[in-house]
DNA sequence: AGTTTGCACAACCACATGGTTGTGCAAGCG
DNA sequence: CGCTTGCACAACCATGTGGTTGTGCAAACT
């Protein structure tokens, strides 16, 4: 029905969602664990999770009662793919690794932004 | 209302509004020039238009009747950065960088996992 | 002057999204 | 065995989204 990109970028285009990424960032979790620091319900994140489970930036097991989820970390290239090209093309920089890497380190660095 | 990085990731998270920035890659451009490929209106590509200035993408100019549409580089920084780090901190990549978020994230990993 | 061009605003529509409550069900625990 | 835990499904609701038609209006053309 809709392109793998637009699934990414939408699935991205919500704070809780970026959140949970975040999360997962730093190891796997269950949807409770998911759940507990946002004011909202099980069902809601659940949902959340089916949208990440949709778009591939996340993968399930069934574990016994618990369903963990798994980062897919593969499915972020084809968009950084996508922002790259574009972010050079416009930028009309070819700008080498390195300043690359400055420029991600400062973003780093002012940190704290919109991830909730 | 919306924080910056959602504004940007659900404009991008539409074909119609991608293929408008990859138009305005090659030269800014007018309503109609752009509404001119796709099978829709030129109100329903106004739309699109809005949107993208709303997430800051582009910009736009009066200049006499037409408005011509300017891309807005600066936006996609932000979401680049957003991108690039979660996506070497998942994927655990091998620069410098790379090294340092990743033991960030080893670090980060060692608590947590059993409460919640 | 009158007409055409380029665009935006408004109202409307169908459907998606993000949340809720209520419920059910399978796995583990007392 | 019965209770609790962990999660998903369904129905519902309010709002957002992506499209349409209809209209209006300022600038440019003749």
């Amino acid at each position: 029905m809709e392109d793998e990109l637009s699934l990414v970028f939408s699935a991205l285009a919500d704070p809780t969602r970026r959140a949970i990424l975040e999360r997962l960032a730093h190891g796997d979790a269950t949807v409770n664990q998911l759940a507990e620091p946002f004011a909202m319900t099980q069902q809601a994140v659940s949902k959340h999770l089916k949208v990440l489970e949709r778009a591939r930036l996340i993968s399930r097991t069934r574990t016994a009662q618990s369903r963990p989820c798994v980062l897919d970390t593969e499915r972020l290239d084809a968009v950084a793919g996508w922002i790259e090209r574009h972010r050079r093309i416009w930028a009309g920089r070819h700008d080498r690794l390195d300043q690359h890497l400055a420029a991600l380190q400062a973003a780093q660095r002012r940190d704290g932004e919109t991830t909730r």
